[in-house]
Formats: structure tokens, sequence, C-alpha cells
DNA sequence: CGGCCGGTTGACAACGTTGACAGGACCCGG
DNA sequence: CCGGGTCCTGTCAACGTTGTCAACCGGCCG
């Protein structure tokens, strides 16, 4: 009655201990057999591998990682939503680089909103996550500053952090939206409108940035006139473009400063184009109400882009993802040298909406 | 020299213990202040969170999840690929669902790889998980049955179990494949190309079902002749499709069964239309070789396919996430019934691709 | 004044696992 | 037959936290 009587009581997942009793051997040596440590009678480690598959034994990572050194084999990555195919991209990368070295990602999505992405990090650190991978929808990270100095490598991904030195991956934002404002005035433009999202967002900046630098080289420097930021979702990009087509004297080329962007202003064309107010074909009747179909280019690449004809500015993002992860890897293996950044380029793929003159 | 010096050593992230000792309690009292347990004197907690705060204390959650009951509060997903857009929307919904109970998504991808898969799940048991949510890329499902009994809620998301009872969400697959050739039917098809990816997938065999079923009713048999099955990827189903349209009796409509194969199609009938083989004006030159655009209905709304003017067979991705979270969750919180299927309903979305005529 | 009660605190064991160490069995050479 | 080595196995403590229980303090009632 008494032999064991204790464990029976427990109807949740079996442990080592019982795996152990039922094998006949000691904790330890289950153990050693389940883990391969060596140092097993082979015919002992078939016994508790067979004990193992019929009570169903599954070793508890809780534990083990925490008798190892109190941290997880995860890494977490934090941005504003997942649900963005950009994001899920690089997520995607990451992941792939993980799994070469048995490590699972743990995502978190912030909704953009900083006071969730402190608590998500929180979480993530409490956790015990080798290493922290963020794409920040905050300004200001220097809380993250004793963090970083304490372990965890962070990585900050897409987005610059701001306050503190860690190692970062980014895309070269500003030279991209320069590259597609210089295409645009090469190919005639003067009256360009540009459509941001959050300008508080740093990628934004960046690109705003960008646009500027090739305007005051091109001395157009009434360009902030077109100029409409903080477009932050479909909808509102949609309104935007379709308020800069309705001006009296409206602008001939549209430049997106990201992917929701580009959809928002495609809708409103397309909108625009049934409406009759717009026509691709150029002046085929000057009497006509319809006025000529701007050019456009959006900043981020996206799936169909080139069934849809759209020039935009590419950039490698699931590479973004593993050079990130590779970054927190070499990290955790001891690479010890000052923070850094890794920007990666862009590319103008020009599909022929970028390329209609005005 | 001796006061504590053992600890100094520790590098890594401090403990209750050194909290405790900052504030000069005992371990418990320092536990109690900082979980809010109550029964500690308001001068006490006010000193053990300063402490906490002073050494940068974080709750290790490994260690606690052990001493609670061993579990973690993470639920696990794993899917084929997260990066496919529909997945990427199926695990937002889940995540905004379990983040409102204090719970975190870990995702893991398959690449669709039933091996990977398997290791996935394992992982993901072994770290305790919650709840597991699948998107299976298996066949058979027979090896967790006993995890299913083992007190882990299990549900299958837009593939169904093979040899298991488990709650699961499903797309009314069939029934909307069937419309969309019904759709097609009524505009007056007859030869319909149909495209689908890896037929193993269950959610492929229901479409193709689907498909059969309308083909039947509409006494159109030879429907196989045309029928393109195992176009895994886009580039497959762009050749696939090309391969269609250069037949001598081409089909005049095309129904693919996702979106990678919607997406390899419309790139297939872009390039028909530069190359000149295809054009969406009707018989307007008998004599050209230029034949008439197919119509199209893709299986999975995507973005932009309202702009492209692509009919489609849509329903509510998020919306599956959140229901297969809320599945989970209720078996968390004892519901107890028998395995569940939830079937959400698809709709057919007229854009014009699907309108046109023979 | 003794007993009791509420609030506050601490000692201890336990969660499931693994590292450090020790002990026994066996074999070999001397 | 003994000393030393190689295998194999077990005991014990520890990872960081929390539940259980007991103890303490002061005040208040009878």
């Amino acid at each position: 009655m008494s032999e064991g009587g204790g464990d029976r009581n427990n109807v949740g997942r079996p442990t080592l201990r019982q795996v152990a009793a039922v094998a006949g051997v000691s904790i330890k040596t289950a153990s050693r057999a389940l883990r391969g440590e060596g140092y097993v009678a082979a015919a002992t480690a078939v016994r508790v591998h067979d004990a193992a598959r019929q009570v169903g034994f599954r070793l508890n990572a809780l534990a083990s990682e925490l008798r190892q050194g109190g941290t997880s084999n995860l890494v977490g990555l934090v941005t504003g939503d997942l649900a963005n195919p950009f994001y899920a991209t690089v997520a995607g990368g990451i992941e792939r680089e993980l799994r070469a070295r048995g490590l699972q990602l743990v995502t978190a999505s912030t909704d953009e909103d900083p006071i969730a992405e402190q608590d998500l990090i929180d979480a993530l650190l409490q956790r015990r996550v080798r290493a922290l991978l963020i794409a920040s929808s905050s300004t200001d990270h220097t809380h993250l500053a004793d963090e970083a100095g304490r372990g965890v490598p962070l990585v900050f991904v897409d987005r610059p952090p701001v306050g503190v030195q860690a190692d970062t991956v980014l895309i070269d934002n500003r030279t991209g939206a320069g590259d597609a404002v210089r295409h645009l005035i090469a190919g005639g433009h003067r009256r360009i409108g540009v459509v941001a999202d959050l300008s508080r967002l740093a990628t934004q900046q960046a690109r705003i940035d960008g646009v500027g630098d090739a305007m005051s080289d091109a001395g157009i420097d009434d360009w902030r006139e077109l100029f409409r930021p903080d477009a932050h979702d479909v909808a509102a990009a949609q309104t935007t473009v379709d308020q800069l087509l309705d001006m009296p004297d409206p602008p001939t080329a549209l430049f997106t400063l990201n992917n929701r962007i580009t959809a928002g202003a495609l809708r409103a064309l397309q909108q625009a184009r049934i409406d009759g107010r717009l026509d691709a074909r150029a002046h085929r009747d000057p009497e006509s109400a319809a006025r000529k179909l701007p050019a456009l280019i959006g900043f981020d690449d996206f799936e169909l882009s080139d069934v849809l004809g759209v020039s935009v500015i590419g950039y490698a993002a699931e590479e973004m993802g593993r050079t990130a992860a590779r970054l927190a890897l070499d990290r955790l293996e001891g690479v010890n040298h000052p923070a850094q950044t890794v920007v990666l380029p862009t590319t103008l793929i020009e599909r022929g909406s970028g390329e209609r003159r005005p």
C-alpha cells in the first residue's frame, strides 16, 4: 500500500522520478539515460527509455533550464504588428536563423503602443529569454540600458535605439527615399506628393529626411506643401491621397513612405479611375475633366507589386531578420565588441508606375 | 569581507535572496511584498520595492512557474509558414485574444515539413505550454492522442486532426469552393481550369471536393482534364497557368485554390497580356492570335485584391485565430464537453474577374 | 493578569532537474 | 592477492521561487 502511493495522486505529467521508479533505477540514472550522457549500461538505458515511453514522460524544460543557469532557450521578438507582412517576413528570417542553433522564437505585438511594448519586454525578460530583438514603437529606450549590461543581448531591428548603445539593423531609409525622389525628378516631376505614416517613427523620419535631401538638391523648396504625414492606416492614406488628387493643381507624382500607405494610394487611384477623375492615357481629351494618372513610387516592396506594375524601393526583409538574429547569436557566443549597426541597402525597382511622365 | 561575499560573484541577474538581503528582510517577506500578497507592513513593502529597483531585480518566471505547478503561461502555435499573410493574420487574432488573459504566444514554423512539425510540438510541450494550437502539415496525429488527454488543450486550426479527437476551427472549404465554381458556371463557363496546392493538405482536398460537387451538379464530368494539383509555390502556379493558357482549347475561367496559387495565376495572366497572347476585350479581332482573358476566382482574399479587381472566396481569418484561442481558453477554464468543431463560413466577393463571360 | 486575536514575519520544504562527488563492481598488471 | 583504472550507479545539494506552518508582537477582552 505504501510503496509509491504518493505518486499515484499526481494526475499531471509524469516526472523523472516516476520514470526511474518504473525502470527500477535512480532518478539520476534515468536522467543520464534520457539525455544520452553516457556511462549508462546499454540494458539500463533500454529499460529507462521503455519506461519513459510507457508513462509518457517529457522533460520539464522549466526545471531543466532553471537548474542549468536560470535562462531559457527562447529568443524574444517585439514588433508593432506581426500581421504586417514586413514584420512577418523579418520574423521568418529570424526564426530560420535561430532554429539552426536550437533556439525558439517568442513573438509579441504591441499595436505600436509604447506602453504595451514596455510590458511585453518585461514579460519576456522575466521569462529569461536569451536575447531580445525589438522593432520598437517607443522613442526612448534608456530604461533598457541596464538590461543591456546584464547579459541579455539586445538587438534593435528596423528602428534605431534612443538612449542606449545596442546592436542595430536598419534599412538605408534616407538614401532609399532620396533615390525615389531623384528618380521622379529625373522623370520631369516637380510637384511630388509625399505621404507618410506616423512621423514619430524613426523610419518615417529618416525617409522624410531623404525626401528633403533630394528636393533641396533639385531646388524644390516648397515640397512640404504637398507633404502629408501621419496617415497611419490604409484608410487614412486613401483619404489623404484622394484629397491630393482633388487639389486645383495636383501633384504629378506620388511617393508613399511605406507599404500600408502605398496600398491606400493604390485604392485611391483605382477609385479615381473608376470615377473618371483620372485617366492613364495622357492629354487624350483636353476638354475632359479627367486628369492624368500620377506617377507612383512606394517605399517597401509588396506581394503582387509586379502584377500591379508599381515601382518601389525594395530591400531584403528576410535578410534583415537573419542579420539581427546573427548579431544576437554572436553576442551569446561571447563576441564582445562595441555595439554594431548594420545598414542594409535599398534598391529602386522600376515597374512602370514610377516612370510615368508628368 | 565575509558578509554576502558569495553573492557578489553572481554577475547574472539578482535574485529574491539579494533583494531580501538589501532590504533586511527574509526572502519570503520580499516575495510577499513584490507579489502584493498583503500581510506586509507598509514600511517594509517600501523598503523591499526600493531594494528591488536598486539591484534591478526581475522575477525568474522559470522558477516561479516551476514552483506553481510546472506549467508556463505560454501558448504555442505551430504553422506551416508564419510569413504567409494568412497565418500571420490568424496569429494576430490569437495573440490579441490571449493577451487579455495574460498569456503569451510562442510561434514556430515548420515549412510544411511533418518531421519538423513533430520536433517543434515536442519542444513546445517540453516548455510546458498551457495550450497548443496547430495548423498541421502532417496527415497523422495519433501520437498527439495521449497529449490531448494529459491536460494540454489542443486546438487544430485551419486543418483538421486525423486520428485524434480535438477542438478544431475550420473554414467551410467545400462549400466555398463549390460556390466559386457554381458562380463561374452560372456565368456561362464550362471549361474551368482548377489549380491547386499540395493535394495532401486537407484544406486543398476539401476545396477540390467542393469543386467536384459543383461540377457534378452541372453535369461537367471531364473537369479533371483541366485540373492541375500540387503547384506548391507561386512560380509553379505561374507555370501551370501558363500551360493551361497555351492549350489548343484553353479554359475560359480559372479557379485557384489558395492565395499563393492566385498570385501565380495573376502573374501568368499579366505576362500573357504583355506578350499579346491575351486580350481583355472579347472577340475584337477574330483573326488575332490573342485570346480572351479568362475569368478568375481565387480562394483566400488578399491585400489589394480590390485594386486588382479579383473576385475571391473570402472569410474572417483573424476571427479564426480568435475562435481557436477562445476554444483553448475555455478548456483551460475547465470546460469539459466533447471535442468541438467550429466551421467558419466563406463569402464570394465579386470584384469583376469572376464575372467575365466566356 | 492570562488568553486570544489580528497583523506581520521567518524557517523550511518542495517544484523537477542536473552537477559534483562518492561508492561499488570488474578487469588488468604486477 | 593487491593497487590502479574503467564503468556504472547512486546520494546529495542546488537552481529561484512560493505554499505551509509556526512564531512573534502588541493590544484588548474577560
